[in-house]
DNA sequence: CTTCTGACGAAAT
DNA sequence: CATTTCGCCAGAA
């Protein structure tokens, strides 16, 4: 069978992202070994209409909303749960950045919890 | 097989 | 800051 790439782990992980929060590809790439941000966009982009997948709290590192046919929707949902914008248009880091995964996650995905937070603590650097 | 294309990102300019 | 350049890599053509 294809070794084909797994969205699954991907839309679990993203759903992790609680409201009022945002998160990078790379964020959540960083979290599932083998799986690069470019990958995180490919899998969100087979996202059907009516998902229950926060794909809105997802956005580029500088935190700019990726420029295509949706955007504004997107940015639309991010103002109307809480999140701050910069003069530029970009997510406000310092105020909206994603805290990391829930302990259940860990625990599910059966995730060395140190490690696990080794990672999140990069995403401040 | 080769080429092109992204819901990307870091570094250079 | 904003833009460009280059690396990346799974799919599609």
């Amino acid at each position: 069978m294809t070794a084909r790439f797994e969205f699954g782990p991907v839309y679990d992980l993203v759903a992790e992202v609680p409201k009022g929060e945002a998160a990078s590809y790379g964020m959540i790439a960083s979290l599932l070994p083998g799986v690069t941000a470019r990958m995180v966009g490919r899998a969100l982009s087979h996202l059907k209409g009516g998902t229950q997948t926060p794909w809105h709290r997802i956005v580029q590192s500088s935190g700019a909303i990726a420029p295509r046919p949706f955007a504004g929707e997107q940015r639309k949902r991010l103002k109307s749960e809480g999140v701050a914008f910069r003069s530029n248009g970009a997510v406000d880091w310092s105020r909206n950045a994603w805290r990391g995964p829930s302990p259940r996650w860990v625990k599910k995905n059966r995730r060395d919890a140190a490690r696990v937070m080794e990672i999140v603590a990069e995403w401040r650097r």
